[in-house]
DNA sequence: GCCGTTTTCGGCCCGACTGTTTTCAGTCG
């Protein structure tokens, strides 16, 4: 996989080039720009280059001739001429140095030049021995600052899970709410569009007293430090480990701010775009006519309409095409939590989950759920107290009989959570499995498995006919582990020959379908089960985090077997 | 260096905050 590695080597150009005399703004911007595509595409370049040649890596956003031609030259030499010029008259890590808050390449520059301080531990060294507080355009508090930035860096400053993280800002929320400072106070940012894991935390409230609200929040519980903080906006360090920027509007201003902060960036790009061909200018305080004068209504609505747009869900705004939908008014309905009707993957403490058949039965109806399914490890699972043939006969007759207690209050699906075995069988005897509404299957061991068997381990038990539902079928863990090595347009395409549906796992550490994957999946006709994978009750309702992945890969509620009713559905499994 | 319903040249988002400044460069989102 070349891609990381070529990002990386864009990512430093960028910064030398910063540094360069004369104005480079827009060649660094570009170099930026071809970095974050690298970064975040899926197919490595050397496939691309493979099948479409250098045409193939120019259809990349942000990569042009000139790019394409230095991936080319990397690949074929493994060296990049304009890179190693460059890095030979800066040899700094500015990568490492560029992760400390506050450092950009014209300081990390500056401290090579008067220091010769290339690295984070060059860096390190000389804050000890107070060298950075001389410096020319440097003080005390640059120091101080420099040395805070280290120790976040080394206390874990990467992301944090969307499941850790949105909690603590509904609580801060919550908490401004009581104070009654504010008029309007909601999430914006990464974590507004349910990307798996956030950078920083970002809230928008609009008061008339922004100077109070800005105390109140340096004094919060929850807040471990005050980063910045001016008249109004403020950065403070979280205890959980994550910062968050609190901005204060006027309410006039916060539908046109909530759109600006939602973002992502390139969304916000085009539309401000947009807005300069209508003869307006759009910004975080409102869409101005050539006058000046405000035209945006006080919610982010009336700033896309005002542009001829129709709003979109937060999740679909990135850049992947519902900017052009929005101006043909063609955006679709995407699938939503009160679509939802049950939940195909739940665990009771009959394998590893916390609760009973029961238990579980009774919360899932509490919080609206018509059905869920049954969902236990098959024996294979051993460390999840997985059950064999014969036990599992008798856990399906509690099934049975926690049904007739329920009394059609909320129906239980007999299923199982089957191991995909190494060479591709499943773990239950066909028999037991005949015993059930509908099965999951998952690969749980031997992860590590070669690209050509995992891919034809996977799709030989689709081929079985007892796979109903693939769960969270790439097996990755956000931050933990990597996803499982198969050819997914191989999968998915077995996938939809033989009717397996796929999963998208709500947990908030799997994600799995991700968003990129669902796409990719879409256009092999897929259909999806939107599941939560709960280990206890509360779990139960982790629906949302997979919904909302499902909206960022653009599923419609039609492909979603769990927004069917509980007698459709069956006859679905049937097929 | 990229890109195209201002298309092969001339744009490319722009406002907030900080530290070290005495008017602003650097960084961030």
């Amino acid at each position: 996989m070349y891609n990381p590695q070529i990002a990386k080597m864009f990512e430093e150009i960028a910064s030398m080039l910063e540094l360069e005399e004369g104005d480079h703004r827009f060649e660094v911007l570009a170099y930026r720009k071809a970095a974050l595509t690298l970064e975040t595409t899926q197919e490595d370049v050397a496939d691309i280059y493979r099948k479409e040649g250098i045409k193939g890596l120019m259809k990349l956003p942000g990569v042009g001739k000139g790019l394409a031609g230095k991936i080319e030259e990397f690949m074929a030499k493994g060296r990049m001429r304009k890179y190693d010029e460059m890095k030979r008259k800066y040899p700094i890590d500015f990568q490492g140095l560029m992760k400390i808050q506050g450092m950009g390449a014209k300081k990390a520059y500056k401290l090579y030049a008067n220091l010769r301080i290339k690295n984070v531990d060059d860096l390190k060294k000389a804050i000890a021995q107070h060298k950075i507080s001389g410096l020319e355009g440097f003080g005390k508090k640059s120091e101080e600052e420099m040395g805070k930035g280290i120790a976040m860096l080394e206390s874990g400053g990467g992301r944090m899970l969307l499941g850790l993280a949105l909690p603590e800002a509904e609580s801060i929320i919550a908490r401004l709410k009581e104070s009654r400072l504010v008029d309007r106070v909601t999430i914006a940012g990464s974590a507004r569009r349910m990307k798996e894991t956030v950078g920083d935390l970002d809230i928008l409230t609009s008061s008339r007293e922004a100077q109070r609200v800005m105390d109140f929040i340096s004094k919060m519980p929850e807040v471990e430090r005050v980063i910045l903080m001016g008249p109004t906006k403020i950065t403070v360090r979280l205890k959980i480990g994550l910062n968050c920027d609190i901005r204060v509007v006027d309410d006039a201003s916060f539908g046109a701010a909530l759109q600006y902060f939602t973002g992502n960036k390139d969304h916000n790009v085009k539309v401000r775009q947009i807005a300069i061909k209508n003869g307006y200018k759009l910004n975080e305080y409102g869409l101005f006519d050539k006058r000046g004068k405000n035209l945006a209504g006080p919610d982010e609505e009336s700033i896309y309409n005002r542009l001829d747009m129709d709003i979109m869900d937060p999740e679909m705004r990135e850049d992947r095409g519902e900017v052009e939908l929005s101006l043909a008014h063609k955006l679709p309905r995407l699938v939503g939590l009160s679509d939802i009707r049950g939940d195909l993957h739940v665990h009771t403490n009959h394998s590893d989950g916390a609760h009973s058949i029961m238990d579980m039965a009774n919360y899932a109806r509490k919080i609206g759920r018509q059905y869920i399914g049954i969902t236990d490890h098959s024996k294979s699972e051993y460390v999840a107290h997985g059950m064999d043939e014969k036990k599992f006969v008798k856990h399906l007759d509690e099934i049975d009989k926690a049904n007739d207690k329920l009394d059609g209050s909320i129906r239980l699906l007999k299923s199982a959570e089957v191991d995909i075995l190494k060479d591709g069988g499943l773990d239950l005897d066909d028999k037991t499995m005949d015993m059930m509404d509908y099965r999951l299957a998952s690969v749980h061991t031997s992860l590590r498995m070669g690209r050509q068997e995992m891919t034809k381990r996977v799709i030989k038990a689709m081929e079985s006919g007892y796979m109903s539902i693939f769960a969270h079928p790439t097996d990755r863990k956000i931050n933990e582990r990597s996803p499982i090595d198969m050819d997914l347009d191989k999968v998915f395409e077995a996938a939809a020959d033989n009717n397996v549906i796929l999963e998208i796992d709500g947990a908030p550490d799997r994600l799995d379908l991700n968003d990129e994957n669902i796409l990719k999946a879409k256009r092999y006709g897929a259909r999806f089960s939107i599941d939560t994978d709960s280990h206890s009750m509360q779990n139960l309702t982790l629906m949302r985090y997979g919904v909302s992945t499902a909206k960022r890969g653009w599923v419609l509620p039609g492909s979603v077997v769990n927004t069917l009713g509980v007698e459709r559905l069956l006859k679905e499994f049937k097929k």
